[in-house]
DNA sequence: TCTGTATTTTACCAAAAAGATAATTAACTA
DNA sequence: TAGTTAATTATCTTTTTGGTAAAATACAGA
């Protein structure tokens, strides 16, 4: 039971079907129905799938009739964005290279 | 079974361990025994997360006399960082989409 | 070659995740 | 009220995950 809200955040990406769904409700709202078109699911996955999102507080559901439209909340995926900006200089060249200066000098003061 | 890459990497990400031993990787290369220090856990199991770490491709591993010295491979951070670049529109307020576009093309407008 | 240290592998277990089908609830419509 | 549509819940199976304990492997040094 991943019990920190950036496990469940991770988590909850961790599947094609869910970042496809999440792309989806970026364009708009969507019924869970609207959701289940594209893939070869079952509905209930579907809900399941929904019901993980939920958790991570990635998606918000209203209630219209017979219908429950889906929202995306971005919120979560900014502590995302956050997590992995602290690693960006670890893949940027430009910074590898300062990096690897930086630690020519130490090496060289610890002489 | 996740077979992309993408999934691999969010789902390697989605354990608070696995993240705490990339942090300290940041740091510089580290054996499996100082990797394990901080946790309570056994070793096989500290053993079991890097191997899930080294098939997202996020760990490296050398070979230096019984050691098997483990380097931070950021290069699918920056895969994460693309996805969830997409969407900060979402969550900030004063990024608009339409506002970068109409810059982009200013600036091919230019040549 | 024997010994200690570092690490991995194997065998095993429990809990969680992902999917299916079938039944159920809820709300509208004729 | 009966029928239809939307979505969820219940139940079951299979697979994956995360952990332990014990055995195996790899190497360095005496």
């Amino acid at each position: 039971m991943q019990s920190d809200a950036l496990s469940a955040t991770f988590s909850a990406l961790a599947d094609p079907t869910r970042r496809a769904m999440l792309a989806r409700l970026a364009e708009g709202e969507a019924t869970v129905n609207e959701l289940a078109e594209p893939f070869e699911m079952t509905l209930p996955a579907i809900s399941k799938h929904l019901k993980v999102l939920e958790k991570a507080g990635l998606v918000s559901r209203g209630k219209k009739a017979q219908f429950r439209p889906c929202r995306l909340q971005a919120g979560p995926l900014k502590d995302i964005a956050g997590w992995v900006e602290a690693y960006r200089h670890y893949w940027d060249e430009s910074f590898d290279r300062l990096d690897s200066y930086l630690e020519e000098i130490q090496k060289e003061q610890q002489r």
